[in-house]
DNA sequence: AGAATATAGTTAGCAAGCTAAGTATTGTAC
DNA sequence: GTACAATACTTAGCTTGCTAACTATATTCT
């Protein structure tokens, strides 16, 4: 009976994770939209910003934890919405540099504390050590799943 | 200097919830997929056995956290392989009740194990009080996004 | 009872992740 | 130095979540 139980909260687990994530965003999404800016948009201004405004596109979406075919969408958005540029790059023709325009570096600062007080709202009532211990147990089970996901992939050759 | 780091670090935070969840999916997916059963059909089924079999449309969205149009399509799906079916409520003509056929039921005992061997694995490593207090942090964050969703929500009338 | 409102379901179409497959360039191994 | 493998990008198309707008039925308020 008590295992019984034990069952149905793992497998809601995995829901409850997929509907904060959900709502996380959407809250998110509503906080900048009146700034044209969806949620993979500014999160990709903002983490540009952070890995010093040049970087390849590649680099960019290991670090946005999401595959290249997606970044490329959402990078074509912020071009056409002048807030990036994509250059060629002379050492590697392959690749192709990110940076920030005049207007995204703007947009940036303007969004900066809005984003900031998103953040602030939804952790609030956490205290850093537990907001700690909940980082560590994603991690946890992030490589739990990856260690999975090797073994999988591995004995499909 | 240490505050910057503190809000790289809680941008990452929903970055790393997003692949984490995405990554559990994928696992859950490549294991049943052999099954016909894609990973929101599984949870469908699974879900609806908890109910106990005979639940309407909108009880089941309830149950799973996700919106009536997204559950349409796959409940269609599984109608279509025959694992459920959907009846006219008499008390309610507008309402249609959700049940397991035979087949949905057989599959539900093939996949099982899988569904629980699948979990074990994600969760190895976690104590289950550890498990309890990641599931609490959860709800919190839930809870304040569901607040700042009913606080925006209600001015913009 | 009749009008206004709310609810269950449905349809249509958008969003943003993914994989698979293709191209151009680079790196590696004889 | 040439052939093979790996890499960075791109394109095409799938998936499954969502909201908006619609219908049919039920409920509530005078």
């Amino acid at each position: 009976m008590r295992q019984e139980l034990e069952r149905l909260k793992e497998l809601s687990l995995a829901e409850h994770l997929a509907r904060l994530h959900r709502r996380w965003r959407t809250v998110a999404e509503i906080e900048l939209a009146p700034l044209g800016l969806t949620y993979p948009r500014w999160t990709a201004l903002w983490k540009l910003l952070r890995l010093g405004d040049k970087v390849s596109q590649k680099v960019l979406a290991n670090a946005l934890e999401i595959e290249l075919p997606s970044l490329m969408r959402t990078l074509g958005q912020l071009e056409e919405q002048g807030l990036i540029e994509r250059h060629c790059c002379d050492k590697d023709k392959r690749a192709r540099i990110v940076a920030l325009t005049p207007a995204g570096k703007e947009t940036l600062k303007t969004i900066e504390t809005r984003i900031i007080q998103v953040r602030m709202d939804l952790l609030e009532g956490i205290s850093p050590t537990e907001l700690n211990e909940f980082e560590r147990i994603i991690s946890l089970i992030t490589d739990n799943a990856n260690q999975k996901l090797a073994k999988i992939t591995s004995t499909d050759l």
